[in-house]
DNA sequence: TCCATATTGATATTGAATTTCATTTTCATG
DNA sequence: CATGAAAATGAAATTCAATATCAATATGGA
C-alpha cells in the first residue's frame, strides 16, 4: 500500500499520545490522501464509505480531528461556511485562487505579498501569527462559457 | 435622529423591492450603525431586543440579510465560522488584522497587496472578482501580557 | 490469555440559521 | 379617512453540520 511514510508518522502520533491504532484511522488517512486535497468531511465520509460500507461518521470526524492536530491535514473554511480538508504533511502554506463557477482551487503563493503582509501589520504593531488569504474569480475555463 | 442619509438610502432600496417600510427595520439599521462594526447577529439581536424587547430573531436575521443585499452592510465570515456584519455604505473595501487574544479587529488596506494579488491571478489565468485576507496574530496590546 | 482502556457506530443532541404560519402591519386605492 | 391585497412579524418548528453519548467491540501491555 501506498503512503507508508505517512501512516507511519500518523501511528507514531497515535502511540506517542497513548491512542490506539485501528483499521478505520489508517483507511481515513489512506483515501484522504489518495484523493487529491480539498474534500468536505462529507465527500470524504462517502469516499471511505465505499470501501469500508460500516463506517460512522463519528469516525471521520475524530479522525481528521487527529489528522489536523498532528499536522497530516488542516482545515480551510471558505467563505461561504464550507469546511474543506488539505494535506499539510510535506506541503507548506498557501493560499488559494477559487473558482466561482466551477470550484476549481488553484494553490499559490508569493513571497512578496507574504512580506508585504507583515510589514502591514507591523505598521499596526501586529505580530502576525498566520493569514488567509482566499481569492476568488473566474478560472481560464470558466471564461470561455 | 441620526444616519438620515442611509436610513433614506435603505427606504429607497424597500420601495424599489416593492417592500414594505417597517419600525423594525429602522431601529435595526439605526442600532447596527450606531454601534461599532463587526456585531454577530446575536450580538445585534440583543441590542435591538433592549430598545425594542418584542423583536425575533427571524427579523434580525432577515433585515440583515436586505441590509447586505442593498450594501449597506457586509457579511465576514471568520476563521472559527463566526460571523460578523460589517458596515459597508460608504466604507471601502479592506482586509483585517484580527487580535487572537482580544479579537480587536483593525481594518487596513495595502494597495500593494491588491495590486499584487491581481498580479498572481493573472499569472493562473483568472480573473479576480474578489478577496478575502484575514490576518491574525496579537495586538500591541496583547503582546506585553 | 486477560483486562483496562480506547474506539467504534448508532443515535441523540447541539446551536446557528432558516422556514413556516397565523396574526399584524403597511400602503395603494377609492 | 376606510378597505383589502400583500408583505412583515414573531413564535415555534425545522434544518444541517458538527459534536456528544453510550453500549458494544477492539486494542495492546502485562
Ligand atoms: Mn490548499
Ligand atoms: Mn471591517
Ligand atoms: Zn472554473
Ligand atoms: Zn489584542
Amino acid at each position: 500500500m501506498a503512503f507508508e511514510e505517512e501512516k507511519k508518522f500518523f501511528e507514531s502520533y497515535i502511540r506517542e499520545k497513548n491512542l490506539k491504532w485501528s483499521e478505520q484511522r489508517m483507511q481515513i488517512l489512506e483515501i484522504f490522501l489518495r484523493n487529491k486535497k480539498h474534500l468536505t468531511a462529507d465527500e470524504l465520509y462517502r469516499m471511505v464509505k465505499e470501501k469500508f460500507p460500516s463506517v460512522g461518521y463519528s469516525t471521520i470526524y475524530r479522525t481528521l480531528k487527529l489528522l489536523c492536530d498532528c499536522g497530516i491535514c488542516s482545515e480551510l473554511r471558505l467563505d461561504d461556511g464550507t469546511i474543506r480538508f488539505e494535506h499539510l504533511y510535506r506541503h507548506k502554506h498557501h493560499d488559494h485562487l477559487i473558482c466561482l463557477k466551477c470550484g476549481r482551487m488553484v494553490e499559490v503563493v508569493d513571497p512578496e505579498i507574504e512580506k508585504l503582509q507583515e510589514r502591514l501589520a507591523k505598521k499596526e504593531g501586529f505580530i502576525l501569527e498566520r493569514h488567509i488569504l482566499l481569492m476568488y474569480g473566474l478560472c481560464p475555463k470558466c471564461q470561455s462559457k
